[in-house]
DNA sequence: AACGCATAAGTAAGAC
DNA sequence: GTCTTACTTATGCGTT
């Protein structure tokens, strides 16, 4: 550990390039989040019904495996319950 | 495993006692923290700040100790970058 | 407000009280999500998949009618997506 | 509404290309969450408590007046229960 | 402007 | 012991 050491024995300066990093992302993140928020609203003012659009958003990102699976699992349960 | 298994070779009443169980656990729970969220409306009703309870009902599920730890090694970090 | 206030104006009994109705219930409510850990502990123990079992319990929570609502949405998009 | 509608009564492409943009969006979210997490495992690595890093990052996030707010009525009402 | 909801953050437990 | 995954809590957003 090469770096100066405050009073306190932390690293400061590197600590502070740590926070900078994660909150330059952040607000990228944050940015991004906001454009997403925009098409929403953009959708919305189109006539879209955004609840379906973000259930559909959702059921895509689970992918086709696992809704299949999903769906494999429920029906051996199903079996098994007799329903 | 005594249990008899159904042709997909899941015990399938023990399957079902064990669901029940945990679904009925589930409700009570359920229960529950609607109970807390109406008391939480109560206390917002009467003037009361609901943000500031649950911070006050965390910090005191947490025991004296593990709290000051955690202050001081706050404190330190702020201190460092000069907070 | 008939309430005794304290020096800083806050009405100390009645706060108190309800911060401890809300702890008796988060006690509670710890100890049936404790419960059902056991459960799934105890399931584990006899040979069943509980990953699968925690899966049957949010489908079967979800009712079927949201996972009609789901499949219904779905459907609609793969059309008009040509999918 | 000029969009072509398909059978069902959906501007398909409308929301094919809504969807998309969202969905592009989100992979790029994904994308600067992840680099988030690996600075903070890069810090945890360097010795740096990363709970400690996250409270700082949060607190930074809102203002200093709000901050002082919080901390003030929570002050009060730690008072009011004794604590 | 307050309410409930939906997403996001933080925390804790379980698997490898 | 680390690392991922699931649950809980918190914040912010859209709606009424």
């Amino acid at each position: 550990m090469n770096d100066a050491l405050d009073k306190n024995g932390i690293a400061a300066d590197e600590l502070a390039q740590l926070i900078e990093r994660i909150e330059r992302l952040e607000e990228e993140k944050a940015s991004i989040a906001s454009d997403i928020k925009d098409i929403y609203a953009e959708a919305k003012a189109r006539g879209f019904d955004t609840k379906a659009m973000r259930k559909i958003v959702s059921l895509r990102k689970k992918g086709p495996e696992e809704r299949q699976e999903e769906a494999a699992i429920l029906e051996l349960y199903m079996e098994a319950l007799g329903m």
